[in-house]
RNA sequence: GCGGCUGUGGUGUAAUUGGUAGCCACGCCAGACUUAGGAUCUGGUGCUUCACGGCGUGGGGGUUCGAGUCCCUUCAGCCGCACCA
């Protein structure tokens, strides 16, 4: 019987379904394990064979928990949200639900044709409203939350209120937009206005004045990790900063939390650097500087206290709010013209053109080591959101400073001993530190840094600092609070309205959720409100009914909702706590049942959202632990990145200013352009010619100069696009070699974690395997060749030396090598004409997880009733695994010089003594007594001369 | 500039984690069966040499009886962060 795979998977996969195979439920009496993957958002393009490599590699992980005995999650859905979806609505007017559920179905359809042993009962949509109920449900969270520094976890805010009502500010610890300072008595003077706006300082989610990255082209705020290199991920267009009052989530917060986190989960050491990276942690000092002939003090930070006595002039940030105060009336002009010409500089004119730029403000600043005067600068060099938006420079050991005092020919002091600060500065943080305080002037404070290491003399600095309450120790981070509001249609709106005072109110909990509406157009509003200006009153009765009797809203005047909708990352935040109970309208996950699932054991997904996704979600998870949602501070234990598959794109050689077409070992004796061809006419670099001719009747009539016949096509590695010619979809590896060989090749295709090209030549092998496999059933007859007959030594060695592997490959998920294994078993087995039912059975549970349907059908086939996935993971028993000889090599000063088998049982003296005593290590002893013999058991044996 | 990763046949890769480098495939070569082959099967295939042998894991050096693996150095490529003070 032929191997019919199209039959056999259509057959399994139905069944499957039929009989809710991989439905999952919480169950007590089983270990559980939760795989997941990263959803995908659904475009129009549909998966090509990049999409699927991370999901067949968790569906074998999945599988393979699940044959050894564990109550695996296994879910899937759609990151729903997103960008394309609405430019394509804006385009053609198609509503972005209508387009996204037909992108949805055609996921759904090519990832069936896979086989995956998804629950797809679970299955969730962020744009679904059940769903997204309980996304602005956290959001409202967030809202009524604020982030104590002191017992480093989430609050309500309720305690904060309660704490300003007994104390004010005195003695607070808390993570805050602005450091504010009033009064018990202050606090309960203030108007309930000006009370909730001084809580917005401190919220979780909070509305706030911020610098954003504005993007014109979209119309929209981005988030950082959503700007690369100065413009939008998504369509490349210029970012500006702008100064907007937008939602934010105070992540920063967390900024340690999430940094110490990274100690506890596996993942792997490039994601969590890149993560630190990104949360940026420094540590530093602030230290106050008071201004000449002003009661204006202010503050810089530092990480280099060590060269405090090399300070200079000191530069403030364009953007800095002490501009104003420190510029002179005689510089005004000058700075005011300079502040001008930066705010027309985008982010990306500035990293593309780092040309030193800087005003003097006419201020001078007092250095409170040396007692110096030094002049106070403004340059963009200098940023605003970080630290203080204030520096003190130090020329001599930053090269940036440096440059700029070259510039503007300001004084440099060199603080090093023996370092040269004649053509750059020294900026390594090592060496004696020397002119602290400089010899020739009489010093002005008591601290002498003078012969200690840098290291050292910043210790000393800062000790001195805390001493003399000059400023304080302080950490510093990059990372920043996450925007959240978009200027968009297609994401969730916000549980939001304003009241009469246009302060921000949460919807009650219980009028979630609060539904998307439909709007006319998904372009802003004549006015430049976002979209769903054009839906202004679309809940108003939501917010009617609960609001007028208790608020006074004058809703002819303000909008009463937010008009913003959230980014993509709100619905991805917190999507892997909702598969665990999709369906419960009472909470985002009951409580027993997160107890029971707890948190992600293994996620696989591409490493692009290593500081988008992947560090809101840590956030979003941290912040519903403090709150007591979940039980687990961290959500994805250990996390593997599959590598990206790239395309491998062909090339026709065309004979300039003909129709010819040249083979590319021969397109060398022409002038020839290289023009890409489809990638699916053409097999094992063969062009189909007359594939070729069909393509586009510009070739209908093209000519050839072949090679042995044939027109071999160039090839290269590109990213996998249309355009390129080079996509490959999954559909049609399954349409001609089947399901299970595209998871088997994918697999067989390298390391999980490494990105290749996709190279379909190759892809014979593993059907071919697939086919032998099928053959140690069937033979070539049509009757199943199966037998009961006692295993004999050598087949039960070649089964359990596959049992051995195959769990230790799986289990460090190198899949390549698993592939490798089962074609070198199938072979064996071949050779020794092996149709024995009790190996048969154990090869067929081994390769389960790999080639589900073949093993199914194999499983029935074998006379079981019971699905494949019911079977017990086979375990090796290392009896069969002794070998009765074993091969040494012996080598002699560690050539080797010739094998020697001796039996499995010598000890390594009598190992020893063979090898000594044999005749071919005559000539090399030669009648000398060796220094030394090692005896590596079962390899080597070295006899060292 | 700082940090991380990678480098092995014509190609994808493997190597019991310091023990005979190149498993398993692709490709190629030869053969078998075939009217035919993008089918199947068998054998060969790192380089070099007629051969014995020699050389081989980006380059150089080191530790070791023994190094693809560990250390130092250098080159090349990829990735992350980056006027972050």
């Amino acid at each position: 019987m032929e191997y019919n795979f199209r039959e056999i998977e259509k057959k399994w996969q139905d069944y499957w379904v039929a009989n809710h195979i991989y439905k999952v439920d919480v169950n007590t009496a089983k270990p559980k394990y939760y795989v997941l993957d990263m959803f995908p958002y659904p475009s129009g393009a549909g998966l090509h064979v990049g999409h699927p490599l991370g999901y067949i590699a968790s569906d074998i992980y999945s599988r393979y928990k699940r044959l050894q005995g564990f109550n695996v999650l296994h879910p899937m859905g759609y990151d729903a949200y997103g960008l394309p979806a609405e430019q394509y609505a804006i385009q053609t007017g198609q509503h972005p639900e209508v387009t996204t559920k037909k992108n949805i179905a055609r996921y759904r359809e090519q990832m069936d044709k896979i086989g995956f042993s998804y629950d797809w009962s679970r299955e969730i949509r962020t744009c679904d409203p059940a769903y997204y109920k309980w996304t602005q449900w956290a959001f409202i969270q967030m809202f009524n939350s604020f982030y104590c520094n002191t017992e480093k976890k989430a609050m309500p805010i309720a305690q904060l209120i309660e704490a300003f009502e007994q104390n004010g500010t005195d003695g607070l610890h808390v993570a805050c937009s602005e450091e504010l300072s009033f009064t018990a008595d202050e606090w309960k003077a203030k108007s309930e206005k000006e009370k909730q706006e001084i809580l917005l300082n401190y919220r979780i989610a909070y509305r706030g004045e911020t610098m954003v990255n504005w993007c014109p082209q979209l119309g929209t705020v981005l988030a950082n990790d959503e700007v690369v290199n100065g413009v939008s991920e998504r369509g490349g267009y210029p970012v500006e900063q702008k100064v907007m009052r937008q939602w934010c989530l105070r992540v920063s917060a967390y900024a340690q939390r999430l940094l110490d986190g990274l100690d506890t989960i596996d993942w792997t050491d490039a994601l969590k650097e890149t993560q630190r990276n990104w949360i940026g942690r420094s540590e530093g000092t602030e230290v106050a500087f008071q201004v000449k002939d002003s009661d204006v003090e202010f503050t810089i930070f530092t990480t280099r206290a060590d060269t405090m006595f090399g300070v200079t002039f000191m530069v403030l940030a364009p953007e800095s709010e002490l501009v104003a105060q420190l510029t002179t009336p005689e510089q005004k002009e000058a700075v005011d013209a300079y502040l001008e010409r930066t705010k027309k500089r985008t982010e990306r004119e500035r990293i593309a053109d780092r040309q030193v730029t800087g005003v003097f403000s006419g201020s001078y600043a007092i250095n409170p080591f040396t007692g110096d005067a030094v002049p106070v600068w403004i340059s963009d060099y200098v940023l605003a959101g970080y630290g203080t938006g204030a520096i003190m420079a130090v020329p001599a050991h930053d090269s940036r400073d440096y440059a700029f005092a070259r510039h503007f020919n300001l004084p440099i002091i060199p603080l090093i001993e023996g370092c040269d600060v004649s053509e750059e500065s020294f900026d390594a943080k090592e060496g004696i530190v020397c002119n602290s305080p400089r010899p020739d002037v009489t010093p002005y404070c008591s601290l002498s840094l003078n012969g200690l290491t840098v290291k050292e003399a910043i210790a000393a600095t800062k000790h001195y600092v805390e001493e003399n309450k000059l400023g304080r120790v302080k950490t510093n981070y990059r990372l920043r609070d996450a925007i959240f509001s978009r200027q968009r249609y297609w994401g969730e709106p916000f549980p939001v309205y304003y009241d009469a005072d246009g302060m921000p109110q949460m919807l009650p909990v219980d009028k979630l959720p609060l539904e998307l509406p439909e709007v006319a157009k998904f372009l802003p509003t004549e006015t430049g409100e976002p979209p769903l200006g054009h839906a202004a009153h679309w809940a108003w009765d939501t917010v009617k009914q609960e609001v007028t009797d208790t608020k006074h809203i004058d809703h002819k005047t303000i909008f009463p909702l937010e008009l913003n909708t959230m980014p993509g990352f709100a619905g991805s935040s917190a999507y892997y706590l909702r598969y665990m109970d999709p369906h419960d309208d009472k909470a985002l996950v009951a409580r027993d049942i997160d107890e029971y699932w707890r948190n992600v054991d293994l996620y696989i997904g591409g490493t692009e959202h290593a500081t988008g996704h992947l560090i809101y979600s840590r956030f979003w998870n941290k912040f519903l632990f403090d709150a007591g949602y979940v039980c687990e501070d961290e959500p994805f234990r250990k996390l593997i990145n599959q590598g990206m598959i790239q395309g491998r794109s062909n090339f026709v050689y065309r004979i300039n200013g003909t129709n010819t077409f040249v083979s590319l070992n021969l397109k060398d004796q022409f002038e020839v352009t290289p023009l890409h061809v489809d990638v699916n006419m053409v097999s094992n670099d063969v062009l189909d010619l007359e594939a070729f001719c069909s393509w586009n009747p510009e070739y209908a009539t093209a000519e050839f100069i072949l090679e042995d016949g044939k027109y071999i096509c160039g090839w290269a590695v590109e990213k996998m696009s249309k355009s390129m010619f080079n996509v490959v979809n999954p559909d049609m590896i399954v349409e001609k070699y089947g399901a299970d060989t595209l998871r088997l090749y994918e697999m067989f295709l390298g390391p999980l974690e490494q990105s290749k090209p996709w190279d379909t030549n190759g892809i014979d092998g593993v059907h071919r395997f697939l086919k032998k496999l099928w053959a140690l059933f069937y033979g070539n007859t049509d009757q199943l060749q199966v037998t009961d007959t006692e295993p004999n030594a050598d087949e039960l060695k070649s089964l359990h030396k596959l049992i051995k592997k195959i769990s230790y490959d799986i289990e460090h998920f190198s899949f390549n090598t698993s592939i490798s294994a089962f074609m070198i078993c199938a072979n064996e087995l071949g050779t020794l004409k092996c149709h024995k039912k009790q190996i048969l059975e154990s090869f067929v549970v081994l390769i389960a997880p790999f080639a589900p349907h073949m093993a199914e059908e194999l499983w029935h086939q074998l006379g079981h009733n019971t699905t494949v996935c019911d079977a017990a993971w086979p375990v090796c028993n290392e009896e069969y695994l002794k070998e009765n000889s074993v091969t040494y090599a012996i080598s002699f000063n560690g050539k080797a010089r010739y094998s020697l088998e001796l039996p499995a049982d010598l000890s390594r003296d009598e190992v020893e003594k063979a090898a000594l005593t044999n005749e071919n290590s005559a000539k090399w002893l030669d009648g000398k007594t060796p220094k030394k013999v090692i005896v590596v058991p079962g390899k080597i044996v070295n006899i060292v001369l």
